[in-house]
DNA sequence: GGTTAAAATAGACCGGTCGTCTAGTAGCAT
DNA sequence: ATGCTACTAGACGACCGGTCTATTTTAACC
């Protein structure tokens, strides 16, 4: 089975070298030559394992998105403590990365430096990171729903809006964070997620828009 | 006078088609060829008025940014009813624009569209988003402590953690907007937003990352 | 070992990139 | 009118973009 692999290798090598190309330079910043050379494959040879560079990205967006989920499912299956635990290791994990200890994960985030530039550019791309976030924030929304589950964390609004609103604030901190070189919006971030977690059933977040 | 203001005339002509071009496509996305020929000016006059595309660049955001910040000032010398009218009037504009209405002015912000892209390419770039963010959210911030001091908006976590954190919340809102081509992230946003001003007295978010 | 199909590559293609340069026009002051 | 500056004009260079066709290398089979 090697030799299947071995043009799976040398895919998934490209893969991965325009991964970290792309998340300094940007999609339409990075030419296919460059992340040829840096994967060491030839430049005619790119046509052979992908169609287009819209198909490279969206291969690249998707093993991406399937990689992060790997990862929260993997988290949802650990046995820690109570599920408050189990959500606030997440929410650490933006702040500082697994292994990475320094650099945290949200500047390698790919949703954060990719999303306004492909959701105008390719409806493909756009759609892989759409469906992405939406189910990310389902995981979320599910880790929530354990927690209060097993009463580490109270009830209050919502899980589903709760989660999506949780992420939306993350997805800006490590926005505000990339453009500013400071931690200090994540930080924020952090603790305004405890505090929300805990003291959300004062604050009703309903989904009916009918106020004025 | 008007020699001066022909040549000014022509720059901000650019600017301005530079500032719908790039919303659409990216700073990198987009060439000084296609501006200049939607500006219905020749090419090579562009070095006249700008020494680089760079320079275009922090120009326009500039441009953006100072512009932004005086509506912001104009939304706080306007005279409202009271301090939590004008705030809540501000996030309104973010779901529905001053103007166009059913366009919210979320999908033609710069700040949502460029920040992730500039904050690894340029500089200088990133200083002009980057100081136009930390002015805008300070705006934000008086206008949170206003509010408590008219009595319409109760007390709670200080003004300048809030104020950040609600930006970045909307910001996140935005970029998941421009992502699903759905409003429900702002709309989540608007009414977190009512809800997290109005209890902030019982979340406390205080800047001592202390607890386990 | 020779045939054949598939895997992988080389390199040309055309158009666009940013940026430079020189020649030229317009408008005003003296 | 002359000279001077502000501005326009577009060709030009070197390079890089994504894409494609033709070709070579590799492997499989009998």
């Amino acid at each position: 089975m090697t030799q299947i692999s071995k043009a799976e290798a040398t895919r998934r090598k490209i893969l991965e070298t325009g991964h970290a190309l792309v998340l300094k330079k940007g999609f339409v910043g990075v030419g296919l030559q460059e992340v040829l050379k840096a994967s060491g494959v030839p430049k005619g040879s790119f046509y052979y394992y992908f169609p287009s560079k819209e198909a490279f990205g969206c291969a690249l967006l998707q093993q991406y998105v399937d990689g992060y989920l790997a990862l929260m499912d993997q988290l949802l299956a650990a046995d820690l403590p109570d599920g408050r635990t189990r959500l606030m290791r997440y929410w650490g994990a933006w702040l500082a990365g697994t292994e990475d200890p320094a650099r945290g994960w949200a500047e390698d985030c790919l949703v954060v430096k990719l999303a306004a530039e492909v959701a105008d550019l390719s409806e493909d791309m756009r759609l892989v990171l759409s469906e992405g976030t939406e189910a990310l924030i389902a995981r979320i929304a599910q880790m929530i729903a354990e927690a209060r589950a097993d009463g580490s964390l109270p009830g209050g609004a919502p899980a589903p809006g709760l989660a999506q609103m949780l992420y939306q604030m993350w997805l800006g901190a490590a926005l505000l964070t990339k453009l500013s070189r400071d931690r200090a919006p994540m930080r924020q971030a952090y603790e305004a997620t405890q505090a929300l977690l805990v003291c959300s059933g004062h604050s009703h977040i309903h989904p009916d828009p009918e106020e004025d």
